[in-house]
DNA sequence: CGTTCACTTGACTACGTTCAAGAAGGGTGG
DNA sequence: CCACCCTTCTTGAACGTAGTCAAGTGAACG
């Protein structure tokens, strides 16, 4: 049962789930009872099941349906200026994804895992949203999460050392899959080494390298290459900080010798 | 007035405003009709100002208030694993800041010009939201702006020259200023080059030595060090395309061939 | 059992980081 | 108004790390 680990879902109840903490709540208190925004959405759900591989949306197509993912596990892809596609994100169950923007998707979502998911027409869908405050608010929360996320990508892959990105990388994976459980946890990695490296851009070879590396040094032991176990956590957390000058201590130090010395925005 | 392209804003109107398009309609359309969304807030609005290099919330501080700003512009903060921060993003008039998780901003947000914005209180906003879908999903559209910006991001950062990254970067601007003029523009850089520097998570000599580059193959004019023009968009565009095999053609080659063969998903 | 693709390992090159020093801009004080 | 100071930015040179090309290994599948 370990390799279910990311894909684990409640199985006990069944329809679409929009799931995501509320923003202004300081507990972990979710947006609203889920019980009552996924009966919303249980009338325009259908179940949908993808194969390994398989497109769930094709960035640029006329965006007809958005999915609540049930089980498995997909990629998020992106053009690049150069022709190719980057990955920028990994869903899991009880994700939300096929976003728009005018009226096509934004990005290429793939099947990584044999993939289970609720398909919701974007108009039955739209016309819920605009009747529910509850259903909009908690997608409003599912979609700053992903705003997260993608923030948080962005300094995953500043990072320089390769190796820096694929500790982060895996201490967020467990962090994702494990939630409350402590201990050691063998994980598994439902991606192939080519999309971690397209996630952490970083060439396929790097990535490789850099498995070998944390091999070498003990932080991680691998099996059949896509299950992981993290052995020490503070040595991938080291890897992580590196030497580089980001900006230490205090950002920017406050306002410029040149703004008026009184410190308080003014209220009109 | 040439410097007032990223900062200028429909003064004609009073009041916060939640301005985006709407996902899925193919026309330019707004989420929601402007004037009925921007009447919603005005009853709780404050206007705050704040002066370069003043900060609006401090990333981990308690949430109490979200901003519509009216004109300016902000640099968003993220910390990194090594005690750092890095700019995660931009933001301009008409956008939101402020976001939070778990009852604390998720980001430090500091005004790299002189800005005004609007003070909306949390509490009295979530009421609101939770009586408006409209509101909701005007807000819903903006985050998911957002989240595309932060995609875009790690798109950017992914080009690894750079000039490549600094090329990028000042095209999106000028779209951003510009939008709709087409022909010879100046536009005005609020951030200073450590700031994008760290957006484009290259180290400010690298800024300037492309910046350099730029120059010297007459790709932009600048002026101040504040003011530039681009003036062949082409090479831009040259230089932004990287001879990097960032994956190019068709993401992964679909469906492996230990899949079924047929092609569509079963829809139950 | 053979073929194919994904992954791994090795060597060379290139770009950016770093360290160090110098130039320029803005603000303050005289 | 000018001189001074501080900060920001620019330029230069050596090092380090990842990218690339190429070959080799392993696994999965037919």
């Amino acid at each position: 049962m370990a390799p279910s680990a990311l894909l684990r879902r409640d199985t006990a109840r069944m329809g679409p789930v929009i799931d995501a903490p509320h923003p202004w709540r300081e507990d972990g208190a979710r947006a609203k009872a889920a019980e009552v925004v996924d009966a919303q959405l249980a009338g325009i759900a259908s179940i949908v099941r993808f194969r390994r591989g398989e497109f769930v949306c094709r960035e640029g197509e006329p965006a007809v349906a958005m999915f609540s993912l049930a089980s498995g596990a997909v990629s998020s892809w992106l053009h690049t200026p150069e022709q190719g596609q980057q990955v920028v994100g990994f869903q899991f169950a009880n994700d939300l994804v096929g976003f728009a923007r005018a009226g096509r998707y934004r990005t290429t979502v793939k099947a990584v895992t044999p993939l289970t998911a609720y398909r919701l027409p974007v108009e039955a869908l739209e016309r819920r949203l605009l009747r529910n405050p509850d259903l909009v608010f908690a997608i409003a929360c599912k979609l700053s999460d992903d705003l997260y996320a993608a923030q948080d990508h962005a300094v995953l892959i500043s990072r320089h050392r390769a190796v820096a990105r694929l500790a982060l990388f895996l201490q967020r994976l467990e962090a994702r899959a494990g939630d409350e459980r402590g201990g050691l946890r063998e994980m598994f990695l439902p991606m192939s080494r080519t999309e971690i490296a397209s996630y952490l851009n970083v060439s396929p070879e790097a990535v490789s390298r850099s498995f070998a590396e944390l091999l070498r040094q003990g932080s991680i032991r691998v099996r059949e290459r896509r299950y992981v176990m993290i052995m020490d956590h503070a040595a991938l957390d080291a890897l992580a900080v590196e030497p580089r000058a980001a900006l230490e201590g205090e950002v920017g130090g406050g306002p410029p010798p040149g703004c008026d010395p009184d410190d308080a925005p003014c209220v009109l």
